[in-house]
DNA sequence: AGGGATATTGACAACGGTTGTCAGTAGCGT
DNA sequence: ACGCTACTGACAACCGTTGTCAATATCCCT
């Protein structure tokens, strides 16, 4: 019942802020030398904190990168209230320039597969690494 | 040039017997509870080691779950030298029960669409969690 | 068999990413 | 303004995993 109500602060705003200016996954530490950076203090926890809840609402994709380090992104280009479908992504392992995909077609076979073995309460993970052409020759 | 040879060991023995012995993915610290259980003393790093270069040999596959944690198997029903080709996991989230899957489509697929974007040198993730049929109702 | 070179072991510490703690601070409704 | 309370952040704890290094076990060689 009791919906705690959410307060507008400084640090929040440069989170999402520094969300919106990046141009791929970021890594929560990353955000964090970001905004030490340009001279906005804040906590690491603090960070972690607000990536924590906007990937809960859904305002940020979260990829887990194969050293198992999360990277943040905002969802979608107009993050505009609707709970963005399911939806994977192509990220480059150097810049972090990130590609949203979908494949209805995998989404399908995923769940087909699934199915034919007697699996219930069906999920998966899909993610696509790489170099983007901006890292052509090395 | 020098290739340091391998030693026959009682504890690399029992990783392999406990691999064996499981019929689905075991995290690190399973397979060390599971041995010492069973009265086969030995280190969890060493346990780590094991791991560790039957990954690097191909010799068991790799599952990372949600949440982070690694989780080992037998490559192939029998890993009889040839070096398994690349393939997928449908894995049980409550006992580990794994099936191997393949998928030629989401292959090609998953490097079609890396290529259209530009991006080479391109490798992905792809597991299925679910639940299998033993645990069906709950 | 015996012995020596060296791979392996394992208790322990360190690591890296992430989360819990909790007193202090700062937003917001009144 | 004032007070309630969400938010902050330095710090410690956590968890899976890897590094360290002296002690040990294995294997090759004679």
């Amino acid at each position: 019942m009791s919906e705690t109500r959410r307060r507008a602060t400084r640090q929040g705003a440069a989170v999402d802020e520094a969300l919106a200016a990046a141009d791929g996954f970021l890594t929560a530490q990353a955000l964090y030398d970001e905004l030490r950076g340009r001279g906005d203090p804040i906590g690491l926890t603090t960070v972690y904190r607000h990536l924590r809840r906007l990937a809960e609402d859904g305002a940020v994709d979260v990829v887990t990168r194969p050293d198992g380090e999360a990277a943040y992104r905002l969802c979608g280009p107009a993050s505009s209230g609707a709970p963005e479908q399911h939806h994977h992504h192509l990220v480059c392992r150097i810049c972090g320039f990130s590609v949203e995909i979908e494949g209805p077609e995998v989404e399908s076979w995923a769940h087909r597969v699934a199915a034919d073995a007697g699996f219930t309460n069906v999920s998966h993970t899909l993610e696509i690494f790489g170099e983007c052409s901006r890292h052509a020759g090395r």
